[in-house]
RNA sequence: GCCCACCUAGCUCAGUCGGUAGAGCGCGUCCUUGGUAAGGACGAGGUCACCAGUUCAAUCCUGGUGGUGGGCUCCA
């Protein structure tokens, strides 16, 4: 067996360790686990690199290490508080604390901001030792750390048990930990707490309630800098900043939620769709349009009413209010989780749920009539208005809301189209993220979650249906294991955006089970009954979730083709008013969506205004232009000069034009 | 839903250690007719989110409700 040292020992023999040393990565290892601190025994003859203080990798031992040093200062300061997580993450580290009876406020965060910053300074040794499984339970028992205890006491047999230990002789600060670390406390250079909020033990609702502190931590106080200057530039990207300075969309707590978009925002809106209209004139969609109120007859068939229950608005007349009777009995009915059959049905008959999905109203109108083969796949494609009770934690601008339309469309085709459709459909996604310049798209499998409807084997075909598809087009993926609908697997298409935030959007999903469920047949070429399959699929997903990426991707500025106004007439004096109108009504009439300013604001005023609403075009109208039936055009900084009225009508017609694949 | 914070004019925000409030932008009227990122004057505009409580007095303190924001996946 190879001999044990740690890194330090093995780079001290050739030499002083240069101080920006961090820790080592193992060759060959994956994973975090090739991550290693100084002071950790490896083989002696494994292969290794350093790790240096300015490597990605590093953040993870610095942040980790700035976790130990919060939860030492919130326990300096806040004697009593008991300890539990605190791993470093993508974009910082936290901590969980249980504090007896309390929570911590802003101006706590500084003193505990403070406290971290003297413990640095003491540029005390991060200190690691290897403890028995019994030695560690009585250490933290004794210290009260009853999270800690509880888990080690669930850990398997034969885990290495560590401790880390930090600060001054005497004032030691212990953490049951497997590391990694920096060497010294003096090792972190910037640190920030960011922000608190609550959490639950091991993250499971109906646990304890802790109190999680986040914060960040650099190897300098330059790249901290870079990185609140990027959360910043972020933060002037907000769709919802954006929406109200660019009048796209306001809300109102009448409808909590739920949006509603004001004129130049719908004039986006329903460019989106006319788009995507146009996709699918030339994919071979049809498009239907559906009820928005269903008996929960055809939501119990498809599943939603015992599956969705509580994301579905319900509907009730007056009439029905009315009966105590009957409303005593739903009421009973709809809290009951047992899954009581007769409950159920009784539900069903006596009451309405709002969709909150189109497929139900899909496959009751595939079912109106006698279906051939010769007409699948059938694609039905619908842009209903879906209304989803989403909690009120987790409701964020427009990127999720309570009501909101999908450009949704179901696909009933034979189980052998299947994997041509999935194909096609892929081609139809790369067309579009191309259109709005989305460059880097990732494809995930979500397979089985735990709730679902359908037997194993099942879920088997479907999931295998949809790997089979994408490796037949020759496209990669991941699994996002537990991640599927109730009634089937998907495929999550997911793009980054301008500032590298990666948004899920299109997907497709295999669905064996609805059309079982509403006995759906087709008449095959033998003239016999067939199951069709069912495939939900989503290009953009919710418009409004699109809205809202897309806006921060392109930060406000939008394309030629969807700008709420594609163009704004500036006028330099009140004499060329009546010019400007008629150029304004001339643009109109060769369907370009045109703005104008006849304000009695000064040109340069103008100018600043309308570049704050962004219009792609601005065309200033003086007294040469209305002479020669000119505009002098210009876009963003660069100035066209005076370019006739009917050329510049030509050029925005031209690229005003829904973007296609060539 | 849970934890924390916030809610003052259309917008962005000051402010009142408890005595019913301000600015800038925007809006309106007027003056100015100005050529590529802010011309000027005057004016209107607020139940300080809502409901209770404490108080002589509440926008401010306390409690509740609603809404908004940040979290609630990363596991010693």
């Amino acid at each position: 067996m190879a001999e044990k040292k740690t890194p330090r020992e093995i780079l001290e023999s050739k030499g002083p360790i240069d101080k920006d040393v961090l820790g080592i990565k193992l060759r060959g290892v994956k994973g975090d686990a090739a991550l290693v601190d100084l002071q950790t025994p490896i083989d002696a003859d494994a292969p290794f690199d350093l790790l240096r203080r300015g490597q990605k990798e590093a953040l993870e031992l610095i942040r980790h290490s700035s976790a130990h040093v919060m939860a030492d200062a919130v326990q300096r300061l806040f004697p009593g508080t008991k300890v539990t997580f605190g791993p470093s993450t993508e974009n910082g580290f936290y901590y969980d604390f249980d504090r007896k009876g309390g929570t911590f406020t802003d101006e706590d965060l500084a003193k505990i901001e403070a406290t971290m910053r003297e413990i640095i300074a003491t540029k005390s040794p991060f200190v690691r030792e290897a403890i028995s499984r019994e030695d560690a339970v009585a250490l933290f028992t004794k210290m009260g750390e009853t999270y800690k205890v509880e888990w080690m006491q669930q850990l398997p047999e034969g885990t290495e048990f560590t401790v880390y230990k930090h600060g001054p002789e005497g004032h030691q600060w212990v953490d049951f930990c497997k590391g990694p670390h920096v060497a010294n406390t003096g090792d972190l250079a910037a640190i920030k707490l960011t922000a608190v909020s609550g959490t639950y033990w091991r993250g499971q609702e109906g646990n304890p309630v802790l109190q999680r502190i986040y914060g960040t931590a650099f190897p300098s106080e330059k790249a901290l800098d870079a990185y609140l200057k990027q959360v910043e530039e972020a933060k002037a990207r907000d769709h919802r900043k954006l929406g109200k300075e660019l009048e796209l969309f306001e809300f109102d707590e009448n409808a909590p939620a739920s949006p509603f978009f004001l004129p130049r925002g719908a004039k986006v809106y329903h460019r989106l769709v006319d788009y995507v209209r146009d996709l699918y004139f030339r994919y071979g969609y049809d498009e239907v349009v559906t009820p928005q109120i269903y008996s929960n007859e055809i939501f119990q068939t498809s599943g939603h009413l015992s599956n969705y229950r509580e994301s579905m608005y319900m509907a009730l007349t007056v009439e029905e209010f009315e009966d105590a009777d009957v409303l005593g009995k739903i009421r009973e009915s709809m809290v009951d989780q047992t899954g009581d059959k007769e409950k159920l049905a009784f539900l069903a008959k006596h009451t309405r749920g709002v969709k909150a999905m189109n497929c139900p109203g899909h496959a009751q109108l595939f079912s109106h009539r006698k279906r051939s083969y010769r007409e699948l796949p059938w694609r039905c494609a619908d842009f209903g208005r879906l209304h989803r009770y989403e909690r009120g934690g987790v409701v964020h601008g427009l990127a999720r809301v309570r009501t909101f339309c999908q450009d949704d469309a179901h696909i009933f085709c034979t189980m052998a189209q299947v994997e041509s459709e999935i194909a096609s459909f892929n081609t139809l996604l790369e067309e579009v993220y191309g259109a709005f310049g989305f460059k880097d798209v990732n494809i995930k499998l979500a397979t089985r979650p735990d709730k679902r409807m359908g037997s194993d084997a099942q879920w088997d075909e479907a999931e295998g249906a949809l790997a089979k598809a994408l490796q037949s087009v020759g496209r990669e993926f991941e699994i996002s294991e537990g991640e599927g609908a109730f009634y089937g697997p998907k495929l999550e298409y997911h793009v980054k955006d301008a500032i590298g935030r990666s948004w899920q959007l299109g997907t497709i999903q295999v669905d064996f089970q609805m059309p079982r469920s509403f006995e759906l047949k087709y008449v095959d070429e033998h003239g016999k009954d067939q199951t069709p399959v069912m495939l939900h699929r989503a290009v953009l997903g919710s418009l409004e979730r699109f809205f809202a990426v897309y806006l921060e991707h392109i930060a406000g500025s939008f394309p030629v083709w969807l700008a709420p106004e594609q163009i704004c007439l500036l006028t330099v004096t009140d004499k060329v008013d009546d010019y400007a109108r008629e150029a304004e009504a001339y643009l109109r009439s060769r369907g370009i969506r045109t703005a104008i300013d006849l304000s009695s604001d000064k040109l340069g005023a103008k100018i600043r205004n309308a570049r704050g609403l962004r219009y792609p075009y601005l065309a200033v109208i003086g007294a040469k232009e209305a002479e020669g039936r000119a505009l002098a055009l210009r876009r963003g900084n660069e100035e066209f000069g005076a370019l006739a009225l009917e050329a510049v009508a030509d050029r925005l017609v031209e690229e005003g034009k829904f973007p296609r694949k060539a």
